[in-house]
DNA sequence: AAAACAGTTGAACAATCATTCAATCGAAAG
DNA sequence: CTTTCGATTGAATGATTGTTCAACTGTTTT
C-alpha cells in the first residue's frame, strides 16, 4: 500500500478531514476566477482607481490627477481591469470615460472596507 | 527615479469630478489594508487553503494532501496568511492546526464566490 | 539517547508584475 | 493636411513573489 493516495510529501493524518475538505472544495475554475479577481484587486493603484470611479465615471486624465500618476501607468492598469471585467469604458470625442463594469464590484469593495476597518479598529482593544 | 512635486503628466479635464473624487477617496491606510488583503487572497494556492479549512481546522499535512502540494510550500503560504491575520494556528503535540482567524474572511469569500459564479454564468468555453 | 515525524525557515531560482520610456493611434482643432 | 491632445501599446527594467531544496526546530516514540 502506497504512503497515501494523493500527491504530496507527507502522510495523511486524518483521512476523514481530508475527504470532507476535498468534497467541499470548489471547482478549479471557481478557484481560478476567485483568485484572479482578488489578484486584480490586490494592488494599491488599482484599488485607488476603483475608489476614484466608484461613484461617477471619469476620463483617464482626471484619474491621473486624482492619483498623481502618469497616463501610461494608469492606462495600463485600466486595461488590465477591463480585460478582467472590473471596469468598462466609453469613448466620447477625444476622451475615454471609465466606470465600474458591475455593481457587484462596488458591493464586494464596500463589504471588504467595512470588515477591514472593523478588524483594524478592534485590534487596539483586543488581547 | 524622480520624486515628484508635479501632480501628473496631463491636464485636468474636469475639475469638479477630480475634486469630488479626491474628497471621497479613502485614506492611504485604508487603501493599503484593502489592497494588502486582496493581494493575500489573490493566489490560487492560498484560496484553496482557505477553502480547505473554512469549515473545520486542519493540520498542515492534511492541507498538503488536499492540495497535493509540499509541506514547505503550504507552510510558507500559511505563514504569510497568519502574518496578515487571515488564519490562526494552534499546536497540539506534533501537529499544528490551522483555521480561519476571523469569520469575516469566510463572509467576504462567500460573497465573492456568489458574484463570480453569477458573472461567469453563461460564458461557455473560453480557452 | 537517538530516531522518527510534523512543521518551519532562509536562500536560490524562475516567473510574474508595475512603472517608465518611446512610439503610436484616434479624434478634434487650426 | 498638419498639429494637438487624450489615450493606448510594446519593450525594457527593477521589484515582488511562489516554489523548491536543504537545513533546522520542536515533539513524540523507541
Amino acid at each position: 500500500m502506497p504512503k497515501n493516495e494523493y500527491l504530496c510529501d507527507c502522510n495523511i493524518v486524518h483521512h476523514e478531514a481530508v475527504e470532507r475538505s476535498l468534497s467541499a472544495m470548489p471547482s478549479d475554475e471557481t478557484i481560478r476566477n476567485l483568485s484572479e479577481f482578488y489578484k486584480i484587486m490586490g494592488d494599491a493603484t488599482r484599488c485607488r482607481i476603483i475608489c476614484a470611479i466608484k461613484e461617477n465615471e471619469m476620463c483617464v486624465c482626471d484619474i491621473c490627477n486624482v492619483l498623481s500618476m502618469s497616463k501610461s501607468s494608469v492606462s495600463h492598469q485600466l486595461s488590465k481591469m477591463r480585460e478582467n471585467g472590473i471596469v468598462k469604458c466609453r469613448r466620447e470625442g477625444k476622451e475615454v470615460y471609465y466606470s465600474l463594469d458591475d455593481a457587484h464590484v462596488l458591493d464586494i469593495l464596500s463589504t471588504t472596507i467595512t470588515h477591514i476597518d472593523h478588524k483594524h479598529k478592534g485590534e487596539a482593544n483586543e488581547n
